[in-house]
DNA sequence: CCCGAGTGAGACGTTTGTGTCTCACTCGGG
DNA sequence: CCCGAGTGAGACACAAACGTCTCACTCGGG
């Protein structure tokens, strides 16, 4: 009887992904509950967002833990990152440009723990030699959030395989387009 | 007195680039003409996003033109493309967003045409033995969009110096993070 | 069994942006 | 100089979504 309030973030989540322009009523009938009901666990539109916001910053978080950032080449960190950030990618997507929006207002201290720990592994991978050091990690920090976008929305509309996220991302972001020597 | 058109838009755009939600009063007092003016050389809000998408897409294919895709190496003719798109990189990421967002309508028969001409030069590349063969022209289409977007907003929002977008965004692509040989 | 916490449906008022209309004004060309 | 096309300001009605509230209902634990 009782409603889960995880779960109805999590259907929230999916549809929004699709849908950034989701009415309440929406969400709600799409989470199977009353609006009334969500109401009355989301105090409105924004509140909703931010919960969203919580929980995509908690999976995360969580998922670059499992990607073990710190461990082994800085290329296999990024390999293990883009593939355990994958099933976050749409929700990733949505906060981004939500983020995008709201200009003025401070963003959640989330995001700034979140950029720190990508940014720290392409330091890493420069200081290793491995990664070029002519691009900032900010910028490939900005770029990795991109991509990871443009894979979800092209995932979305069919233009590109699923099962190709994973490497689309990760090789293109590791060698580029340009046929190199080593491989 | 008769209001410039064409310079209405261009104010729209940059208004919208930077606030994609700003409201038709919003756009008409940054133009510095009246709602009721506004209302009268675009029917809606509707009308007037559709004015701006053929704008964009008319930048877009000068552009492409100015670039010179077909010639020489499809790296410099990526980077001319990259420098030519810079001027309408915000107009182009807000206009992707709000692509985003119309799901079901069909898009416009010049995003086809964008797509494709871009989609030649990867496959160009490829054909050369320039690019790599194992990322579809169809994903790196995708993907220089998203970074060119990610590219702009960062610029907007200050977290990358405006003068590196070129070469931030044009090298990354070719090269990709990953310390070459070659270089 | 029963009672109350939690819910769904829906009514209601409010807010916000939209689109239309009127009216006075102001240029600028004839 | 004068007239009218084009404009700005504002009033107005409308639509969509929001947020609140009420009320009947239904589970499930005590």
């Amino acid at each position: 009887m009782t409603v889960d309030r995880d779960q109805v973030l999590r259907t929230a989540a999916a549809l929004l992904t699709r849908k950034a322009t989701a009415t309440m009523d929406e969400v709600a009938r799409a989470a199977g509950i009353g609006r009334a009901t969500l109401h009355r666990h989301f105090a409105g539109r924004e509140a909703l967002v931010r919960a969203l916001e919580e929980l995509g910053i908690r999976e995360l978080e969580g998922a670059l833990d499992k990607a073990r950032l710190d461990e082994g080449d800085a290329s296999d960190a990024l390999r293990r990152m883009v593939a355990e950030v994958e099933p976050v990618a749409g929700l990733l997507a949505f906060l981004v440009t939500e983020n995008q929006l709201f200009e003025g207002e401070q963003m959640n201290a989330g995001w700034a723990r979140i950029d720190a720990r990508v940014s720290v592994l392409f330091k890493r991978g420069q200081e290793r030699g491995e990664f070029r050091i002519d691009l900032t990690p900010a910028w490939l920090t900005e770029a990795l959030y991109g991509l990871i976008g443009a894979g979800a929305w092209a995932v979305q509309d069919g233009r590109v395989a699923a099962k190709d996220f994973q490497y689309m991302i990760a090789e293109l972001l590791l060698g580029g387009v340009r046929r190199s020597v080593e491989k």
